[in-house]
DNA sequence: TTTATTAATCGTATTATTGCAATATAACAT
DNA sequence: ATGTTATATTGCAATAATACGATTAATAAA
């Protein structure tokens, strides 16, 4: 039905699925890679860099804003946005806690 | 439109997002947990442990076997499922490659 | 004040995803 | 052969996501 039974999985797992699906397309991968490069930059930079429309680009960033990987600063006429370093790294641990080592273990294939 | 625009993007941008989807579920959260903790399980094992229908489960190693994070075995009338190392480590080495060291550079914000 | 610049939001069309009942398939058991 | 068990597939309904034009809001520049 195109809903997520949340109630159905713990706060781990619910929480680890909302971080990857706000990372899950490649516009917005796009545009971290490209914040990460310019150290910073505003939603017009990526309206040119990506070629996607400037209302498409603002709602994307609007995502990261969610979930708290980017902020933003008035500058002016425009936004600069930039990565929120705390949030990076939590996000960074929490996959590392998913991927765990499974080498050496039982299997059946 | 609903539809991605994979040809605004590159090659690794793309493929980092179509992996960071297949991931960005619940249930395919629990349904990979479960295999490593168990090292390995059948559909029918996550139908209970997950209380989902038996068609949506399959419908979701089916989209983690597309990746090719998973693979089945078949043994006798069940499919054995389990972590596809190889696979696992890209994967896992493809994240840590995105979520490089951003600390010490200037920023706005 | 008027105009330009920049970004957010709204509305809408289109496609994708989620979930499940029903059915199909395939191997084993009797 | 027939029934049982386990999984995959199909078809469908409901909701979510993607993209963009049009509009709005807010600041800067003239």
């Amino acid at each position: 039905m195109g809903v997520t039974k949340t109630e159905f999985f713990n706060e781990q797992q619910n929480r680890l699925a909302i971080l990857l699906k706000a990372l899950a397309h490649p516009a917005r991968i796009a545009i971290l890679q490209h914040i990460i490069k310019q150290n910073a930059c505003i939603c017009n930079d990526l309206v040119e860099e990506l070629g996607l429309a400037q209302a498409t680009i603002s709602q994307h960033l609007r995502e990261l804003k969610t979930i708290g990987i980017i902020k933003g600063s008035i500058e002016g006429t425009s936004i600069c946005y930039c990565i929120n370093e705390t949030v990076w790294q939590q996000a960074k641990d929490e996959l590392n806690n998913f991927f765990v080592d499974i080498t050496s273990v039982n299997r059946c294939c």
